[in-house]
DNA sequence: ACTTTTATTTGTCCATGACAACTTTGACGA
DNA sequence: TCGTCAAAGTTGTCATGGACAAATAAAAGT
């Protein structure tokens, strides 16, 4: 029984898969003769497998800084062959992030579990969210944009880490810490993990976190800071959200939020970026910091 | 300081907030004269933020079954009017319920987890997901569709019940249970928390549950359970995706699978829509019963 | 070597048109 | 009055081709 018939997408389908937009996939089949879909009667773009697999290793190409002029259209093992000589994290990791990362790579969900427990356990939780658990996104995102990793791995690893993670965050919610701070993303923003890792910090350092959970419109976010009295808005941004869109997400949330709550953003996607009423967070150590700081006037 | 400025959403941000496509504002536009966004000088749309309230409420009605020519380009009162005349649900809640949707619509977060975690150790588990959680949740997405309650709102009931469910969800995990089930979602179906009642479920019936998060790539779902040895997938579905995406979804699933893995779909979305080789579970109840009959065997 | 200007790249937007899938309406006979 | 079936209308999504601002790279000037 031939399977191609089944393996055909949609140009629908190949954006929800790739998060590559409907225009962005018709301008590069015109410009640079890829992705070539096959054609159904009607004229409509099919997409077969191999080419949304491409597209999967182009993504990850660009999210990593390439222009599309040097990798679409390369073939797979041209493609192979960028991705494997991304630049590296120099640091060398230490024989418990590799430990760490072995699991993972293994899929190994449970002992992976215990393990991350064992750590945060051993090291202390500001520690292990620090010195552990960000070095270990940070070599799983790379390892990721390699190829490394496949997708479904990094789902797994997600989601044992939010585990652990939220059994400590219950055991650390205080109803009357200050600040009072709400957690969320702006629309588009998928990613939960950083903001967790954010709940867990904001709440070792006794704030009160309201957390709201991912993609949240602006002007809900607007209407909860009101009802939930807050005194700073926490946003999240990944790689996957494109430096202008944050920056409209931004501008907008500032003009719209009265102006004595405070806005902080963090995460990869905001790194050098800055808007004016908007502190950016580098890191959880600066976020610990200012925390403090807060509490302390 | 005029604020106007800063409300105005050009078309992609309009279509992630409200989860209308950029083709369908278009088309609306032409075909019912709304939403009938400003233009800059370059022609480009830019809708203010009542037309983009209004989309959402229209949203609502739509996802309730009206049809757009009978709901696009009334005015704001209409929509209220036909929202609050949306058919409701027959049964009388218990008091039990209604305290608990009292206290989402008076945005108690902390009062709610607490009541949410005593149900379910009154109940126990099996009764607190298919006698309170699940009716709730109806009532809840009435209340939404009627408008009764924000997005926030709902964001914050769920990462309430999430909380609660994750603990228990912990003390239930066995990895040496039976069936092996990988839990995930489609791309492009972002609602979790139906996903997290049926983890409740299958763990408390013995089963091994991989949750792998929302919106896992169908290919990346097939590597997983292959490399996981699942005997079965689960799939959730909320209304937010349509029963065209739904179905092709399921196909594509059932045809990358190897035959003797089994695919069981549940949620809201799957009601009624049956796929060749698929299982759809109307309930949680079926699906305790089904586990059953497969530790059976 | 550093700044400024020019050229190229790139994603997103626009208009218009088409059509399959679905729903409603209307005609017809039992 | 009721169910059946065909005709008519509705709706979301896809197609083409063109445009342009923002971002990036290349070139020129100091």
């Amino acid at each position: 029984m031939s399977k191609t018939k089944f393996e055909l997408f949609n140009i629908g389908i190949v954006e929800r898969e790739t998060g590559i937009g409907k225009d962005t996939l018709r301008v590069w089949e015109k410009r640079y003769g890829f992705p070539l879909p096959i054609r159904d009667e009607r004229d409509d773009r099919f997409y077969p497998a191999e080419q949304v697999e491409k597209l999967h290793l182009i993504k990850r190409l660009l999210d990593s800084g390439m222009r599309p002029v040097k990798v679409v259209g390369l073939s797979m093992e041209e493609l192979k062959c960028l991705l494997e000589r991304l630049p590296q994290n120099q640091a060398v990791p230490s024989d418990e992030l590799l430990m760490l990362f072995k699991l993972i790579k293994a899929n190994q969900a449970n002992p992976l579990r215990l393990a991350l427990s064992r750590s945060m356990l051993q090291q202390g939780l500001g520690d292990f969210l620090s010195k552990t658990l960000t070095p270990l996104n940070h070599l799983v995102g790379e390892a990721w944009m390699r190829g490394e990793i496949r997708i479904f791995e990094e789902h797994l690893y997600s989601q044992q880490v939010t585990t652990v993670l939220s059994a400590v965050i219950a055991t650390l919610r205080d109803s009357n810490g200050s600040p009072r701070v709400l957690l969320t993303t702006l629309p588009g923003e998928a990613h939960a993990l950083g903001l967790s890792m954010v709940e867990a910090t904001l709440s070792l350092s006794g704030a009160h976190c309201i957390m709201l959970g991912v993609q949240t419109p602006i002007s809900e976010i607007v209407l909860a800071a009101n009802t939930q009295q807050v005194d700073l808005v926490a946003l999240s941004f990944s790689a996957a959200m494109t430096p202008a869109q944050i920056k409209i997400g931004l501008t907008k949330m500032r003009n719209a939020l009265p102006q004595e709550v405070a806005i902080w953003a963090g995460g990869s996607g905001v790194s050098r970026h800055l808007t004016e009423g908007v502190w950016v967070v580098k890191s959880l150590f600066e976020l610990t910091e200012a925390v403090g700081v807060w509490q302390a006037k």
